[in-house]
DNA sequence: ATAAAAGTTTAGGGTTATCTAAAAAATTTT
DNA sequence: AAAATTTTTTAGATAACCCTAAACTTTTAT
């Protein structure tokens, strides 16, 4: 059983290092976490103790199985109640990190089955990541960034890599949801910024780190 | 902004003092919480200190204006998950109460009338307790234990008294539920069990115990 | 290769929420 | 009314989580 903080280092864990496939450093979690490099040396040696994670002194963690199959979980929820929150409470795609930060730590196993199937077994988000089912797995669609796009195929939006609110509000503005058509009219070598097109309506700039924040399928 | 911990606290005060009308003592405070006399006092100065409660030494503490305020939107949340848990999820109404002591903690006001609006703005819980409005406003029926009436009125279940999950299970296996129509058809008085006939189709005898924790309107 | 810089851990504290044991106050009994 | 009992408070600890400052290890630069 982990406590509300030990369920957030260990996400974050997850998350910096690829899934599971990278060691990861006492500093960059300290960044993520927004914590001192001692705060974290703390909390590793807890998560050791659980084996949640593999320590060695001075050379970053790795997670371990059981730690990457809790960190799956604590992600299900998150995006199972980030769906919820679009979905059917109608919040924004930007309104709901936050919420959906607290509401990941309930513990039911109940609830987090019944809300699954009350929406319907989701397979993805509202920005577009995969939610792992209840054994862990989710299908791993190959995506890449829009920056990396060439010539004028039909390119479909799949999900954001960064969610920050300005961001997805931005996106809101121009138009870009996930699911959207695009095609690229004109890449600008100035500034790597492209002319795309949206659902064969309408064309917009957006620059290059907004290109590259955009995750894709061809 | 109050704690997770002083939370639960003040709705405990908040309970225990009926509503806001009377002091209530340490010791009644200790024993629905599960916790000693000695942890109480310490929460004591610090719900004091923010102006949840009014204290003084040996004689117990009376929650304030703005403690109710605060006790009745938790409540509210409390109830309104409950809601939820039952009418969206299809919980059963023995299986929601750990659950919503755990939601009622988050922390987004724009969740709770999200929520609200869509359960369609409920006025009663699962259990027939009224849900506090955004302004802590509530509709109060009168009503009287199933114990108290007379006669062969045509009577409603309004609401349990104390909702322990046993206790709503045998309700639900003998066939009552708020709003069911119920009729006294005889009261022993060798241990104060009624014979009742529900919906005007089933008898069952039930307990002096069971009668009193059945609030009913005639 | 060694000195400087960067990153990590240890040492020592602070806060919140809990506890036990002892002291103090109020209540009940005789 | 005094003694016994009960209740409440205070005192002193502990565990979780976080901090700063100092010590230690690794990496980078000269």
């Amino acid at each position: 059983m982990l406590s509300y903080t030990e369920e957030n280092y260990l996400k974050a864990i997850y998350h910096l290092s690829g899934s599971g496939t990278k060691a990861v450093l006492t500093s960059e979690i300290a960044e993520t976490m927004n914590t001192r490099a001692a705060s974290v040396t703390d909390m590793i040696k807890k998560l050791s103790a659980k084996n949640m994670i593999s320590y060695e002194k001075y050379y970053g963690v790795k997670i371990t199985r059981q730690g990457k199959a809790e960190a799956l979980m604590v992600v299900r929820k998150h995006r199972l109640w980030e769906t919820f929150l679009v979905q059917k409470l109608h919040f924004s795609w930007d309104e709901v990190h936050d919420v959906a930060e607290q509401l990941e730590h309930i513990q039911s196993a109940l609830l987090i089955e019944k809300l699954d199937e009350f929406l319907e077994f989701p397979t993805v988000d509202p920005h577009g990541h995969p939610i792992p089912d209840k054994t862990g797995k989710f299908v791993e669609v190959r995506q890449i960034p829009l920056s990396d796009c060439s010539g004028k195929k039909k390119i479909t939006i799949r999900a954001v890599r960064n969610g920050s609110p300005s961001f997805l509000q931005y996106l809101s503005k121009i138009g870009v949801y996930i699911g959207a058509t695009v095609a690229i009219l004109e890449k600008i070598e100035f500034d790597g910024s492209l002319e795309i097109m949206i659902d064969g309506k309408k064309k917009v700039f957006i620059s290059r780190e907004a290109s590259q924040n955009l995750l894709v399928t061809e």
